[in-house]
DNA sequence: CTGCCTGCAAACTCTTTGCACGAAT
DNA sequence: ATTCGTGCAAAGAGTTTGCAGGCAG
């Protein structure tokens, strides 16, 4: 799903919503869709300032979700104290993390099964499956022998 | 993997680690292992408080990463704010959580392919595996019709 | 008497919210 | 006008930490 395709998605569930299209959410929209990696709300604010100097980091945070509720960003948690995000694909819905605690970098990687899992397993319960995540957390022997990583290049 | 068990290997690993066996640490511990239900860092304290007044916030949290360090619990974060633990046991090194979204319990279900899948994975990558994770949220359908959760008792 | 442990309270991090002003319809 | 959106700063939740005193070895 290309940018242009998630900022027309983005907008129109603004719309739909009975929301405004704003300079702020556009500006959040661009700094989201300009990162190549996972990013926090706080450099998302850092970025988004970079193109409109107005955007707050209260700004931020509120449309964040509006983002991730239709469904152009994906969250991802990986239960170390802040949130991740990262634009949502056609491709990413069924994928699990990796994340290498040396470089800390998330990698993500398909997993085909997991909503079938999920269905069985939920379904047995009860239960009606909503979502699922897999994470692997993993480290790099490279950087623990070399003392640096191969996929490290920041984050 | 009994509760004795788990205290003589908690204890060890203390020992082991030139840390000291007190009585604060013992009724933490012996909280932990009373309750039934995945639990948090607060209701600990209210538990292990009831059991020896002298429990404080602080030890709690310094003594829970002792024992998940020791395996003798195990930290699940749902991605909610806080994070809850239960007691480890040789059977639930490889489970996941359903997470149910209407009355928030978490059941532990067994997924026995999940170790495989994060080696495989974390292989290609030319990572190491440590351990993994998967969680479904899901909802329950009984609550929604009827209005109650047949799986619901408090948490 | 040295070093681990403790409770208390303050600090910290990330996120959310109340408020009054401003902008769009 | 009315509703929605905004920045700011304060509040909030959960967790961590500095400190001075206490207790074990």
């Amino acid at each position: 799903m290309s940018a242009d395709v998630s900022r027309e998605k983005f907008k129109a569930s603004l719309t739909r919503r009975g929301l405004r299209i704003t300079s702020q959410r556009l500006a959040i929209f661009a700094a989201a869709f300009a990162r190549k990696e996972h990013f926090t709300a706080e450099s998302l604010l850092k970025h988004a300032k970079a193109i409109d100097a107005s955007v707050s980091r209260a700004t931020v945070y509120r449309t964040l979700p509006l983002m991730t509720e239709s469904q152009v960003l994906r969250e991802v948690d990986i239960g170390s104290g802040e949130k991740f995000y990262l634009p949502a694909t056609d491709m990413n819905t069924q994928v699990a993390q990796v994340i290498c605690v040396d470089c800390h970098r998330i990698f993500e990687i398909s997993a085909p099964f997991m909503e079938w899992y999920g269905s069985t397993v939920s379904l047995k319960l009860g239960l009606k499956p909503i979502s699922q995540r897999l994470q692997v957390s993993a480290q790099c022997s490279a950087f623990r022998q070399q003392g640096r990583c191969p996929n490290h290049e920041g984050k």
